[in-house]
RNA sequence: GGGCCCGUAGCUCAGCUGGUAGAGCAGUGCCCUUUUAAGGCAUUGGUCGAAGGUUCGAAUCCUUCCGGGCUCACCA
């Protein structure tokens, strides 16, 4: 922190610590005066706690004792039975955890020292050999042990763990050393990416990085974060996406790309919503919205297979079937099939209000047709999309760059993935005409003048990049987050970001 | 941003129709060579989120602020 070594704020440090964070620099300087290294550099050659349980678990109590199996490993202490002559220590390496035995009379004076100046959250590394307990837990029994590094704080109790919500997340370590759940689910979250990137590599995308500090915050309809370039001296914008970029390198004849990374959304925060959030966004030339779907389909549930190991998940005590087919509605039949709203009284405005009120969707009387349709979609639609559907065909006014449906240009070739009554993908065939995307940004202007602050700017370099020639595209975004939240069953996003955005406390 | 709820020992929690703070775990000391939420005996530890107010007296009642959770609004 100082560089200047001030005592006062040593003796501040002092003041500030308990009997607990005393007694342990006590013990430390105790383990020093003994002659041990009390932060040696490495611990080398050891062996994974989980591969040891995995290898050896098997084994009967008699086959361990004739193959002598010879272990060296080490961790994090987290629990410590103390008898006398003897001590049980359990540690663990984040994956798994061991139970270590002491025995005094094979220790020498110094390390039978060493043993009681221990705490709970330390770590040591141990050799010894592998044996079997009364009962049964595999054990390793130490003929030498080494001080590795000391926790001059205690961890959360033992048996409880860390149940905080704030603690767990603004000191996500302690939620990971001593919660196993929290722990799985980011494997889980590694392994979802993982085998997205796999898949998508397997099929040719080429995987790329974009900007994420833009001059013009565009692709999707959001309020960003701003920062400032001090030796440019220009204000940027952190995307809230990668899109508008991806599509330049479709016009630079990239035909598969993808990326994944943050965005980042200058809005609400709540159980759906961090400020910064993972997307998969990826482009594909030369195939339609339609092709998407399918590809989109086969990919998610491979990947679900690959990470869960089945095609149904439980979500929140729902089961959730990604079998495929998966049912594909347009944005008005979804609406009259869940409203009871005939085609005919989506047509006008004066239908449209009685439907709402009917459904007891409450609207500003000042919003359009469209905004009144999308609020019912949101209420008496989108709960009910438990199992994987696809929502077609969406109205051109809320879809700035996507590609009009040929046979009615007041829709467009766009679709969104809904799983357990989230939003989890959105996709379209991609605008390619320069002229009609100069146009829908000339809309989007008058939408940002009349007051929506979140409508698009005008992207006059997009458009450059257009004219040139865009081959036809279909495109796409994942929310990984979401992802993860229905593979590990978190109704909560914090609980799959290892550090949510919280405030500064 | 609005509404509801929460903040007490390192951790998990009691105590809250006002009388000045408790338990379990962790810690410390002693006993214990197959324990595993080890056990037994003893024991340390608290600006009761912060600041005001009411009161003879506030962890408890009131106000404001800080932090968190859920929810509504905005969004993905």
């Amino acid at each position: 922190m100082s560089d200047k070594n001030e005592p006062v704020e040593n003796e501040q440090i002092t003041e500030n610590e308990n009997d607990l964070i005393k007694i342990r620099k006590e013990k430390l300087q105790k383990i020093a005066d003994l002659g041990f290294e009390i932060y040696p550099s490495s611990y080398e050659q050891k062996e994974a706690i989980s591969e040891i349980a995995e290898l050896y678990s098997g084994y009967s109590e008699e086959k361990l004792k004739e193959e002598n199996i010879k272990i060296k490993t080490a961790g994090r202490i987290i629990g410590r039975r103390i008898m006398g002559k003897t001590t049980f220590i359990d540690i663990i390496d984040g994956l798994a955890k061991i139970q270590i035995y002491f025995q005094k009379n094979k220790l020498d004076e110094k390390h039978t020292e060493l043993l009681g100046l221990l705490d709970i959250g330390d770590f040591i590394g141990v050799s010894g050999e592998l044996f079997k307990t009364r009962t049964g837990e595999l054990t390793i029994v130490v003929d030498s042990f080494k001080f590795l590094s000391k926790a001059l704080r205690p961890l959360p109790e033992k048996f409880h763990g860390l149940q905080d919500v704030e603690a767990r997340y603004r000191q996500r370590y302690l939620d990971l050393i001593m919660n196993q759940k929290s722990r799985e689910v980011f494997e889980i979250r590694s392994k979802t990416i993982e085998w997205l990137r796999r898949l998508l590599n397997a099929r040719k995308f080429l995987e790329v990085e974009t900007p994420m500090m833009q001059p013009i915050a565009g692709g999707a309809a959001a309020r960003p974060f701003i920062t400032h370039h001090n030796t440019l001296d220009m204000d940027l914008y952190l995307r809230i996406a990668p899109e508008l970029y991806l599509k330049r390198l479709e016009v630079g004849c990239m035909e598969r790309v993808y990326e994944i990374n943050r965005n980042f959304r200058n809005e609400g925060i709540s159980t759906k919503h961090n400020p910064e959030f993972t997307m998969l966004e990826f482009y594909q030339a030369y195939i339609d919205y339609k092709e998407m779907m399918r590809q989109t389909e086969a990919m998610l549930v491979e990947v679900v297979e690959k990470v869960h190991g089945t095609t149904e998940i439980s979500y929140q005590g729902k089961q959730v079937n990604f079998k495929a087919p998966w049912p594909r509605i347009t944005f008005y039949d979804s609406i009259m099939q869940y409203t009871g709203a005939k085609k005919e009284e989506l047509q006008s405005r004066e239908s449209i209000i009685a439907i709402a009120k009917k459904n007891e969707v409450e609207f500003d009387p000042k919003w359009s047709d469209i905004k009144i349709l999308n609020e019912l979609f949101e209420k008496k639609v989108e709960p009910n999309l438990f199992n994987p559907t696809f929502i077609i065909d969406y109205p051109l006014e809320i879809s700035p760059l996507s590609k009009k449906k040929p046979e009615d240009p007041n829709l467009v070739e766009r679709f969104e993935l809904f799983i357990a009554g989230m939003e989890i993908a959105n996709g379209f065939s991609e605008l390619n005409d320069p002229v009609d995307q100069r146009h829908r940004f000339e809309m989007q202007i008058k939408e940002r003048e009349m007051g929506d602050d979140e409508a698009h700017q005008m992207d006059e370099d997009y458009v450059t990049a257009m004219e040139y020639g865009m081959p036809p595209i279909a495109g796409e975004g994942i929310g990984i987050d979401r992802l993860v939240m229905l593979f590990t069953d978190r109704d909560s996003i914090r609980e799959v970001i290892l550090f949510p955005q919280l405030r500064k406390n």
